[in-house]
DNA sequence: GTCTATAATTTGATAGAC
DNA sequence: GTCTATCAAATTATAGAC
């Protein structure tokens, strides 16, 4: 993966996450990285290939981040809801995941295949730390509704307000 | 409001509620409904006409359900609650108004501006049942992300593990 | 109100030169 | 790896006949 690879995902990411699927074209990452649209297809071959990868990513990245917050001796619900808080915060966007699931029904299989694994490895991971399914739902829900609350509201504090109550 | 204009917006609703904004066009409205596409514009001029009517008919109706159930006995958190599981299980979808808002980037404003209409009066509905600020943003959070997880899984199950804490 | 026809633009994607 | 050029299809939207 070199430079130009990277830069077509940050963008494609940053698209996704405001807009969904649907909501960008290979055009706009083209002029987002500066370069042609058919460079884009050079490095992903369709657009169903390119959001897989980039779901595939988020996934990967947002994982380790709770994994190393859980290493160094916070919780699992605490170390989730600082995930979703800083990726809300720094990027001031939806959860990538969220926005892709919402609209399931425009995604093309392998794009819904790596965003069902995000969630399912999320229940996964916290069942693992002896929590209920039931209360893993729970926290995984609240915290995706409170991104999509603070998304649509404009008002980032609604995360706050709707997780004050999630330990 | 004649029967062409309603079977218009209810296709536009159960589209929109599989795949957002971006997910569908005036064709596939057309070829649901039985006309033409020109015929779908002669009823709503524009897309975002179209939607943002799709939006406000879908909080109404969703509201008044919702005061319904209040009238009826219930508590509020338990008739949004119970409004929100209709709608998942009856019509095995996504909350229209969270699947808009999750890519809110996407939208024209007239589109978001009631999407934020739902999600405000909400907030002012639960608040003026003596519910606070914080306990409303956590229960229409942890009802959107519900949906969103049972959406996404294709597991509508998830949504009762989900909300089973939340009263 | 619905149709046919079409304009104007955008889309995902490919061929081939450099 | 990136470009120009292009394709075929789809998109939102309009004009005008019936």
């Amino acid at each position: 993966m070199n430079e130009t690879t990277d830069a077509i995902m940050d963008a494609a990411e940053c698209r996704i996450r405001a807009g969904g699927y649907t909501g960008f074209s290979f055009r706009d990452l083209a002029s987002d990285v500066g370069v042609k649209s058919a460079s884009v297809h050079y490095h992903f071959p369709t657009k169903e290939t390119l959001a897989a990868a980039v779901a595939r990513r988020y996934k990967d990245r947002f994982l380790a981040a709770v994994d190393q917050d859980i290493a160094d001796g916070s919780d699992v619900v605490a170390a989730w809801k600082s995930g979703f808080r800083q990726a809300l915060h720094r990027d001031g966007r939806m959860c990538l995941c969220g926005v892709l699931g919402a609209a399931a029904g425009a995604l093309p299989d392998e794009v819904l295949t790596e965003v069902r694994a995000f969630f399912e490895a999320g229940l996964a991971q916290m069942t693992a730390r002896r929590l209920t399914a039931e209360k893993a739902s729970q926290v995984l829900a609240t915290l995706e509704g409170a991104m999509l609350l603070a998304n649509v509201l404009g008002r980032p504090a609604a995360f706050d307000d709707a997780t004050a109550a999630l330990r």
